[in-house]
DNA sequence: GAAGTGCACTAGTACGTACTAGTGATGGGT
DNA sequence: ACCCATCACTAGTACGTACTAGTGCACTTC
């Protein structure tokens, strides 16, 4: 209740408190190896400083230290797909568990502003989407090095994982006894690079199986472009669409049910996301399951293995997973 | 392309090969006022700074100043709805373009974790819910004092239209002529206040209309919670349901249609948030859409305001709007 | 020509922390 | 009795910035 207006509490007022020097309360706070406390003035400090309500001060911790605790997550300027929540929530979590915080910033492309990580100078840099050359450059420049996925070489953090999941999309159709396949996507030209990705791992997995590549559209809720594609799947034969994610499904399955085209009777559908839209569709729609809770706790820890030494986890596996509803039937 | 190793350009570096004193150099990349410094020096000072690629230490200028460039928005730990991801770019953008950085946070009720404020110390703390007393106490002990909502009274940012949002679900429903109600939410306790709010929205506008207050069901997709409420309702006369989200909506939906009462025939249903679930499902649902781009800009505005003395715009009005699909139709 | 005024700068310091180098005291070994 | 090692601390400094309190100089005013 000491009202002294206007001034924080520094280590130097939890000094006096305690009758030592500001040093000993640095070595007591922030348990300094090579220093030996006795136990009685650890006590003493850590007394005064929970009366005084001592928090150090970040700013000058950083400026001391050369280095801060923030974690800056760099997302792409496109549709976030559902689980991303999921996965944000994880590691936020378990990088504060360290004392690290996370921040997330969308740099946007017209944009001639100042990137987070020049002013944030965060101890790791984490990219949803992969670096131009000139951002690393960037990055190197301000002394961040710690940069995830890593310029040079080594794992990606889940992006190995992700892979899997356009490929569980087609051997389920293919388990099911479908032969003949269409790829839908969302028109949306920032999702271009990875439709192109997800598209690829299909095509292998058809080439595998000796069957034909699917036949790709874009379907979009706003036209009857789900109605259309529909037409020209039936058209050709085809019995099965994969779609890039649930929300492309969902534009599938109306498309094709509004022009007398019945899923999965007559078109089995899968999604991707396992959003909760999948869950409520009528029909219900099989789809791509990624554990979110996983692979946020595995970022965070290659975070921590380059920020603190921490020693790095073995990567997660079967963290992808389909789960079957009503929208794909076999053949 | 000097390789100095390790350290850091500070001012002092541009300073020398400017050949000015390091105030100086702060004088100028500061545009501090009441400091006159020739055209001449400005210039070399500027084209010093720019070669040697000169980013100012953010610590160093927090401990000196006192203060950082940093807002903090405090998420509550409920499902969030899609509109608020809009809002969060627009205030993350909003903010970068006066140097802020948007940071947002997600305490969790069990954890004993340092809150983030403690940490960061931001110049202003945004909250989606109410803070507790302990909350902006502990705040205050920080000396943060820029709390939106502001614990002194003045104005929510934006509250005062999201309250808009139940009163247009159930004006809507009245104006096609239905009069017996229904409401419809979700089961999970942490948005029990929430629901709460919005339903007593509702209710005030049944009364000023001299109708019965709507029949509340809780309905979960994970069981057949939907079907039965809507066999409630019918057998109650209920000719319309008001659901608190549109995934809400989409479960009466379903459990409604599954059990053989139509939609929108024997039973009308508006949803709220205007997400892509409402423009996907089948049928379309009416919902409520609320403009969060220029509510994000606004609650920038506000953040700003209270950090740098910015002024303060007229709260946005009609933000807040009814899009009429096929899940409701006259009576 | 003395005093005053404004310009264009500089020297130097404080912000709060983490940590290095050092200091006195105690104790063990020979 | 002497030396050295260990313990338990303390004095003091550097981190990079923003800004206060000057300083020297040209130029005007009476």
């Amino acid at each position: 209740m000491t009202t002294t207006v206007g001034r924080r509490t520094t280590a130097a007022d939890v000094a006096r408190k305690a009758g030592v020097s500001p040093a000993t309360v640095g070595f007591v706070l922030n348990r300094t190896k090579g220093q030996t406390i006795s136990e009685e003035t650890r006590a003493r400090v850590l007394a005064a400083a929970q009366q005084l309500n001592y928090k150090p001060h970040q700013a000058a911790r950083a400026l001391r230290s050369g280095r801060n605790k923030i974690v800056l997550l760099v997302l792409p300027d496109w549709p976030l797909e559902h689980s991303l929540r999921t996965n944000l929530e994880v590691l936020t979590h378990a990088l504060a568990a360290h004392g690290y915080v996370l921040v997330t910033f969308t740099p946007l492309p017209e944009s001639t502003a100042t990137p987070l990580w020049a002013i944030l100078e965060p101890a790791v840099v984490i990219g949803y989407a992969t670096f131009s050359k000139e951002d690393i450059a960037d990055m190197k420049s301000l002394g961040i090095t710690n940069i995830i996925p890593s310029p040079d070489a080594t794992a990606a953090p889940a992006s190995t994982d992700f892979a899997s999941g356009p490929r569980l999309q087609a051997e389920h159709l293919l388990s099911l006894g479908h032969q003949r396949l269409g790829y839908a996507c969302p028109p949306d030209p920032r999702l271009r690079d990875f439709i192109q990705e997800r598209l690829q791992l299909v095509n292998r997995v058809c080439t595998e199986a000796g069957i034909p590549q699917p036949i790709v559209r874009q379907v979009n809720y706003q036209d009857d472009s789900g109605a259309a594609a529909a037409a020209e799947w039936r058209e050709a034969g085809v019995t099965a669409v994969i779609a890039y994610n649930d929300e492309t499904a969902a534009d599938v399955i109306a498309g094709a049910v509004r022009s007398g085209i019945r899923v999965p009777e007559d078109l089995s559908v899968v999604g991707h996301d396992n959003s909760p839209l999948a869950e409520r569709f009528m029909p219900s729609i099989s789809s791509v399951a990624v554990d979110m809770e996983r692979l946020g706790i595995y970022t965070a820890a290659i975070a921590l293995h380059l920020a603190e030494g921490h020693p790095l986890p073995d990567p997660p596996s079967g963290t992808t997973t389909l789960v079957r509803r009503e929208s794909a039937i076999p053949l």
